[in-house]
DNA sequence: CTGTTAGCGCGTTCAT
DNA sequence: ATGAACGCGCTAACAG
């Protein structure tokens, strides 16, 4: 409970000398110093950080924003943000919005506040008007292309990953190609649905509606997906899954209803998680902890420049197309 | 930028009305109000909660400490705890721990520099006697059993739950079993131990310690178990695993050496995942969602009251045992 | 090298 | 109903 005038008190110097030894700072004497140590010790006194804060207008703390903390993708990102931020001496205040406006709101006004340095927003569900009347408080750092907006961002290009990915299926021979997604709106998920649009008129085929699978994200939703697909009288040869988990959670039921994989059914994933590797699965490799370095830095980065970063992932053939 | 000197000026009137006014106090006019009002909305006016931190000792952070951000367990004690803290307008500061030392020691640090208001420990790493010095700063609360320590808990009797499980096996006709755990140091992890060797000794059977295999958290951690039990000349013939996860991988990996479940190995998991549900995987059910509400209830309850609050559990009868 | 002093931005008596 | 003044705990000129 003591305070840092107590210590000088108790040392017999001035609040500035204290305030030097606490800091580190040259230009004091060993034996005050010392004195100092002494009566920091006796008093078991330690810093107000807040005061720290009030002064500097910085708290050393980033805001990381994502819908759950319990999803493997988001998780490898603060991962990334995490390991970054403790190299950099921050410290992460986590919000998870479960795709709730008001929750993500809450983030925004922490910064507006200045509790948090800088706010990370790993998949937004606020409108950008909405944001828009945050940005100039303070950094805002998206997981989505920016590039027609004023804040900064780190993103994977989800039309030219979708495109690459679809690619690869017709590559192989597949035609009647259904997608798996988790949102449908949102920057990510409209790249996502436009790219594989796109595709299907590219390869000349109609665009099938319930060729779509959406609001899925784990892997127990896998089951309801191979039942839709079983309750289908045309269903698709192949799926592009945009979730690792997903992908296992298909494969897995797939096996068990008797679903050859990839004779019957083709299955590519996305991110490369472990559980891909350990079940073999073909996946669109997405650096997501690197990804997580790279939006903290960017977090941290004072400079009033805006930049956008756009990942590149990489195909990882295995054994499910 | 304006702060509220400026603000008082802008409204002609004094700081203090501009404080009642941002803190919806009475006793303001209505006319200056609205004047306040109006200045605030012009100078994009918002309060420095910094200085409301240092005048009022509280930051409305509450600290959490986790040894990986991606793992179910940990995830979904996470969300208890941020749902409860959301409702209390309370926000959380994440540290993944790594299970690192000194992580854990920079949220205790915090805690002491009054950066947050209280700490929970989901997963000590640190020694008793570190933390010892760091109670007085403020609440730490703790996943495990803490009932001779002057530090609150909310946890699980892993003597217990592990002993309901091997009961179980045991009932099912199982005597070679073997368990499958985490960390094997730690109250938890210790205590884990202690139950299979009583057990042991209850049902007169030897103590093979290449039964145990420890170290083990994720999916797919399950394939290298499999292995292990592939390699041995006299294997269990059931497994007691102390995460869903890793007894999903242990289930996946089995099926694909065409090892029959649970004829040729039985598997009992915990948590009760969604995991272990879609896979139907005999488990026992921990309720880690509402461990984490009550983690939190108990970090912001400012009773200088020491509580521990046992947790318990329940079997899940499926179809692995 | 050391101490005095003036804020950082806000909440809160205590008069009026 | 309103405002002057003090203090939260600390840092940073500035003077010496």
């Amino acid at each position: 409970m003591a305070n840092i005038k107590d210590i000088a008190k108790m040392a017999g110097v001035s609040v500035t000398t204290v305030s030097r030894v606490i800091n580190n700072q040259p230009y004091v004497s060993l034996e005050k110093r010392e004195a100092v140590l002494r009566a920091i010790e006796a008093s078991k006194y330690e810093k107000n950080i807040n005061a720290v804060h009030l002064i500097k207008g910085k708290t050393f703390l980033i805001g990381v924003a994502i819908p759950f903390s319990n999803h493997p993708y988001f998780a490898l990102i603060v991962e990334g943000i995490a390991n970054e931020a403790l190299k950099n001496n921050y410290k992460l205040v986590l919000f998870q919005t479960n795709y709730e406006e008001y929750r993500e709101k809450e983030a925004l006004d922490m910064l507006k506040q200045k509790q948090i340095d800088a706010l990370i927003i790993c998949s937004r569900i606020c409108q950008w008007d909405t944001i828009d009347a945050y940005i100039d408080y303070g950094p805002i750092i998206f997981c989505e292309d920016t590039t027609d907006k004023k804040a900064s961002s780190v993103y994977m290009n989800h039309y030219k990953s979708f495109t690459k990915a679809l690619d690869y299926l017709h590559y192989k021979g597949h035609k009647k190609i259904g997608i798996c997604v988790g949102r449908r709106n949102g920057t990510n998920g409209e790249q996502r649905l436009l790219a594989y649009r796109d595709f299907l008129n590219k390869i000349n085929e109609p665009f099938e509606s319930k060729y779509i699978f959406s609001g899925y994200y784990d892997f127990e939703d896998g089951e309801e997906i191979v039942q839709g697909l079983i309750s289908m009288n045309n269903p698709p040869s192949a799926l592009l899954v945009s979730s690792d988990q997903v992908a296992a959670g298909i494969v897995t039921c797939s096996k068990e209803r008797g679903i050859s994989i990839p004779h019957e059914l083709a299955i590519i994933g996305f991110d490369n998680q472990p559980i891909a590797k350990v079940m073999n699965i073909t996946t669109i490799e997405v650096p997501l902890v690197e990804m997580g370095r790279k939006l903290f830095l960017r977090a941290i980065s004072n400079q009033k420049s805006i930049s956008y970063e756009e990942i590149t992932v990489k195909l990882v053939e295995r054994s499910t197309v």
